[in-house]
RNA sequence: GGCGCCGUGGCCAAGUGGUAAGGCAGAGGUCUGCAAAACCUUUAUCACCGGUUCGAAUCCGGUCGGCGCCUCCA
């Protein structure tokens, strides 16, 4: 058996084949710093963690880039509301605490953390291309992407390019300057007291989406292995990230797998800073140990939507007690062939986590009762990130990625 | 309106053609000085209607209901 991903282009699982055999290049799309982060993001990159972590088990060199947006609307709106802070500030202290949940979680570092404005060169040169291949055009200082010259657009999301034109102003701005619809910002003009940088059409600030394409071009080239990041990214913002993509480079596919998470509903709904019915992972471990918290989020499918209840976690309790038990407890360091294939089994079908840890949770009875395959559970658990099982990481002292 | 996901016992949920895993909660029991833990036992006409089939929770069509995306969002 081998790993299959299921992959949101083609709407279906498809046997693993990385670019470069034994690698793995990986963009997972990171979060816009401006507030909190919450139990939504905890359970997206918990579970790509586990995608890298089984990746390596597998042996593959994974590079994991997950990138940080750190110019947008809401930074600015952000830095306005406070005065004119600098936006810098706002993010680092944002970011360190988002950083801070995931260390505790476990969750290994990116290869790469890249910011947004580091970026500015290269989302200027990739501009500039798109221009020149006449992908792009300027308006008075902004650029757009002109989305009607690319005929795959609205492939991803399932749509021709004719019926998304018919639906109200997928990208709002600038509505009287575009050609189309569906063009999108590639560079804006911006007030002046707003953060700005030169290019050659004004002194201004990136469109959404054009910062993925640079820094997952920056660092791990023209095409990539597989794309991450919530199922509320597919549009616009992967749309247009393959649009410029391989507009830019003339290589297709830019991704061979686009995984997407599922969203993480509270009580049903939809968990979302704008609604603010929000559950943040560091209350939650206040009250449960980080990988009692971990165990919660690899209990649901990645790619469904998973719905936090109250009292969700506590029902793993005694779940999560037999797996530490038995990982603190286990004297005898015995393999289980069997328990390995099955594991292997689970994982290699678009990583079922929550199969998997069935399987585990079965196996730990057996070993409490005297049955054997302690080490494999040990190895396994350690493969889903759990720091009890002397899983590398974070929680565990290892800030290396 | 368009695209997509989903409706299985009190709750969560596996199961993609051969008469329904598992977990939590509940009930009963074993064990224990009591309790806890552990272990054992116990609970389902699979949303509805029609179709295909020897046979469907599982395939097809329809109905009802819930959710996500289509606007910033993991």
């Amino acid at each position: 058996m081998t790993l299959h991903l299921y992959s949101s282009l083609e709407r279906k699982k498809r046997e693993f084949i990385p670019l470069v055999p034994g690698e793995a290049r990986i963009y997972v799309c990171g979060v816009t710093p401006y507030d909190v982060t919450h139990l939504g993001h905890a359970f997206s990159y918990v579970n790509f963690d586990v995608l890298r972590r089984y990746l390596m088990w597998k042996g593959l060199k994974v590079r994991y880039v997950q990138n940080v947006t750190d110019i947008d609307d809401d930074m600015i709106m952000v830095s306005k509301r406070e005065g004119g802070r600098p936006i810098a500030q706002i993010r680092d202290e944002n970011d360190a605490i988002f950083r801070a949940d995931l260390d505790r979680l476990n969750v290994l570092r990116p290869t790469v953390y890249p910011f947004a404005t580091d970026h500015i060169d290269a989302i200027i040169e990739t501009t500039k291309r798109l221009l020149a291949l006449g992908a792009a055009y300027e308006v008075d200082g902004d650029v757009f992407f002109e989305a009607q010259r690319f005929s795959d657009y609205g492939r991803l999301n399932g749509i021709s390019i004719q019926e998304l034109a018919k639906l109200d102003n997928p990208e709002s701005k600038r509505e009287e300057k575009k050609r189309g619809p569906l063009d999108f910002l590639l560079w804006q003009r911006c007030a002046p007291d707003e953060p700005s940088w030169p290019s050659p059409w004004c002194d201004g600030r990136p469109g959404w989406s054009i910062e993925c394409t640079a820094m997952s071009q920056s660092h791990l080239g023209d095409q990539i292995d597989i794309h991450g990041g919530g199922s509320d990214l597919i549009f616009p913002h992967h749309e247009n990230e393959i649009a410029q993509a391989e507009s830019a480079t003339g290589q297709s596919p830019f991704c061979g797998y686009w995984m997407h998470n599922g969203m993480l509903k509270l009580d049903g709904v939809k968990m979302s800073k704008s609604l603010g019915n929000l559950v943040l992972a560091r209350n939650l471990m206040e009250r449960f140990e980080p990988d009692h918290l971990r165990l919660y989020l690899l209990s649901e499918h990645y790619r469904s939507d998973a719905d936090y209840r109250e009292g969700s976690i506590e029902g793993l309790s005694s779940r999560y007690a037999r797996l530490t038990k038995v990982c603190e407890e286990a004297e005898e360091d015995t393999e289980d062939s069997a328990l390995w294939r099955v594991f292997e089994e689970a994982m290699d079908d678009d990583l079922d986590a929550p199969r998997a840890l069935d399987l585990l949770d079965q196996a730990a009875g057996k070993v409490l009762n005297g049955g054997i395959g302690a080490a494999t559970l040990r190895q396994a658990l350690a493969v889903l990130g759990f720091a009890f099982a002397d899983a590398r990481g974070p929680a565990r002292g290892s800030l290396e990625p």
